[in-house]
DNA sequence: AAAATATACAGACCGTAGTCTGTATATAAT
DNA sequence: ATTATATACAGACTACGGTCTGTATATTTT
């Protein structure tokens, strides 16, 4: 079934790329899937054999954020200690949701993620890889002894993951009247600060 | 023009009454309006008469959240510091939210509060009563010199209401599958411990 | 009292996301 | 070679949130 599914794949590319195209024009929430299809010249059929939902082009949209996280760990940066290479690395993910994906594409995810009890939760997925790399480099942090706190490496995870995408929540609400990164930082800087400090809880 | 609003305002409580009804009997997402007017003996021009949208009839169910925390001050607690107070007031937060208000409307609130950007964000609006009431206790904190920290009330307010609003999308996201009250006061006690120790950031 | 204005509401209508059915075509099985 | 099966897709159709227009009735104005 080679020829099939090489055209299935460039079909829901260009349905892709029209859309991208279409909602810096017009933002998502004024392009119709109707007007997608036929600036691909394709069909309903042809989009929904592809995509499950409208949101779900965003979501084939974004996964390069993922990839991206990769690009944190290429070049052979110095960091004093691990708890600054995890601001950082922070810091790094701030930056990407901000100057890469914005606030619309964040809106969208935030909100069609909690919208209804069937849709699929890719954001709670302990495969992704901005979860791995957090949780590297917090064992490492755990292991140099630079964290002491009697909390898992696990449970350090979900705190730092929930006060970002706390960050990221208030972001969207408050339609991107602050920046993200700067925000964000100082709030992990007091949670990384807590961690350091904490002897018991 | 008595008669007139008084007729409406009893079309507005059966309204909100059948709605809360079949929310509870088939969650929201599975309720249509035709269904809500319908069990109400109402119309759709009577509906949109007196709610804005569909999530609209939540937020006309929930706003007694923002008066339940009054009741948070009426029994005279005594509390060691002001920063006990402040925990045990986020955590009054956490348990209505998770008692009365429940999974289902608080994802509805979240979901559509930044689903697009013409949607009216009461959530950030400054007049509530829960960022009053907490701004009165930072106030406090810091006037009691509880608070070792070059942040400005105002900031701190922001800080721990973005952590409550993270957890809670947390909550949301995570389908419920964790006590709010129980996780959320361990990120919170978190920050108020740095508030109460931190000198320079 | 008559006219003007405001409010509540009924229900036809519209826009759009998503479904369903049918068809053409490419590969796999016999 | 023929039949069976899978895939991509076209496009009619449905479901549902929301709008719009018209009407009845209550209050205010003159």
């Amino acid at each position: 079934m080679n020829k099939k599914i090489i055209q299935g794949n460039e079909t829901k590319k260009r349905i892709v790329d029209c859309a991208r195209k279409l909602f810096v024009e017009k933002g998502y929430n004024n392009v119709t899937v109707d007007e997608i299809i036929n600036e691909a010249n394709s069909s309903k059929g042809g989009f929904y054999t592809h995509f499950k939902t409208k949101e779900d082009l965003i979501y084939n949209m974004v996964p390069m954020v993922d990839e991206v996280y990769t690009d944190f760990f290429k070049p052979d940066r110095n960091y004093q200690n691990t708890m600054e290479e995890i601001a950082a690395f922070i810091g790094y993910v701030f930056s990407v949701m901000e100057k890469e994906i914005g606030l619309e594409f964040m809106s969208v995810i935030y909100s069609s993620q909690i919208k209804d009890l069937s849709t699929v939760r890719f954001l709670t997925s302990p495969e992704r890889e901005y979860y791995n790399r957090l949780k590297f480099l917090v064992d490492k942090a755990k292991k140099k002894e630079e964290i002491y706190s009697d909390l898992s490496a696990e449970e350090i995870v979900m705190i730092l993951t929930t006060c970002i995408r706390g960050v990221i929540y208030d972001w969207c609400l408050r339609k991107g009247s602050f920046q993200l990164a700067d925000y964000g930082m100082k709030l992990i800087s007091m949670i990384l600060n807590q961690l350091k400090t904490q002897t018991a809880n």
